[in-house]
DNA sequence: ACAGTTGAACTGTACTACAGTTCGTTCTCA
DNA sequence: TGAGAACGAACTGTAGTACAGTTCAACTGT
């Protein structure tokens, strides 16, 4: 810890700042999935040049949260049957292998506390927060396969995911969140890695076929 | 197949084009890795604008090629040891956990086919055509996981590894390529899921030692 | 009903301008 | 002579304007 922790300036570009905030409010509902995303418009409301909305807008084609289209522009990307199987299944198999090595006991540790973690979010009720603590512990799991790499690809995963999830949360019983976890957890800890990757398997599994119903 | 198969016009942008272009000379070797790419002098040199310029990098940086830096712009990745490290690790991850699964008859096919056209690179000695033979037949490895999204993910990796497994194939020989392949082509056939997992283990461990015996 | 036309809205691209950063070089003073 | 300050050129980040080409929905005449 030294004493000009946290004293950074700015370093960041106002281009990745707009394309934070329009993450949130494209999560937040603000764009509906298949909205095109128009530029002057957005410029103007925030003040800010048509390029640099452009640029932000690129980044959030980084992380998956826009697609472009020559000559339409940026669309927000729509939950269709199989944008949500493929995303799961890249998320199935990712989990799946990341369950299937032996946890060191620091991981072991991540994992738990971000179970904790979540059990505190259940008891606030807050959807968004659930689903935030959701999302760490699922990032923790994937994190046992000891690749950077993967790990900013899960966590580009999740931000679709949160989407997705978001609806998932609101329509289940927090306890039934927490117990469905708590199953992982344990699978993991118990050190039965066959028994780990099968209730991964079924978590991801029932998520997708609720999911699917409601689309 | 219709008649109209093949009539495509134009289904592309300038910036799109250029970020072919530029990944092209970037593999060619045209920028070192770590090399910054000076937005003005590349605008004025292919006769665009600077912001097309930009958007184009954007792209880049899209599929991995560059990173940007704040207010130093864009920058080669560059082959540190933690990169190419972290890039293996993740290829193995993929294909190790690809190559436990059990492949369908088509996928056994597909890659069967990549191994065939590797050979067939060999023998007319031509570098680039090995690694981009020898790609493919890893491409179609972790297509064994069925999952589109990590099929693009890996196909990301895949221009960075063009990168390393370049400098690598000029300090083999073509047979050896083959040999190593042959091993694991015969270890998927066999259906002996673990020997498939051990002998791509073994050929990506391999290749990250020789890789940093050379850096 | 329907093919064709039209026009507004918007994207893709170019050009210009300037403030703020970075970084190598020169200058300064001990 | 050498550490550090000051300078300046080169470049990035952002703003703003302009315009050709595309899309799409409304309008038109048949």
């Amino acid at each position: 810890m030294s004493a000009l922790d946290g004293l950074e300036v700015r370093r960041t570009t106002t281009a990745q700042q707009l394309a934070d905030g329009l993450s949130e409010r494209i999560m937040a509902g603000a764009f509906g999935p298949g909205d095109r995303l128009r530029e002057s418009a957005i410029a103007a409301e925030l003040g800010v040049a048509r390029n640099t909305i452009r640029e932000a807008v690129r980044i959030l084609e980084l992380t998956g949260l826009v697609r472009y289209e020559v000559n339409r522009g940026a669309v927000v990307i729509a939950p269709t049957k199989e944008n949500v199987e493929a995303l799961y299944t890249a998320r199935e198999r990712l989990e799946t292998a990341a369950a299937a090595r032996t946890p060191s006991s620091k991981q072991l540790d991540a994992i738990t506390t971000a179970f904790d973690e979540l059990v505190k979010a259940t008891k606030t009720g807050d959807t968004g927060e659930i689903v935030d603590k959701d999302l760490v512990f699922h990032q923790r799991i994937v994190e046992l396969l000891d690749s950077s790499r993967l790990d900013e690809f899960f966590a580009g995963l999740t931000k679709e995911l949160r989407f997705y999830l978001t609806v998932l949360t609101k329509e289940e019983k927090p306890e039934e969140v927490v117990v469905e976890h708590q199953v992982i957890l344990d699978a993991i800890r118990s050190g039965d890695r066959d028994k780990a990757v099968a209730e991964i398997r079924n978590h991801i599994d029932a998520s997708v076929q609720r999911l699917e119903a409601m689309l």
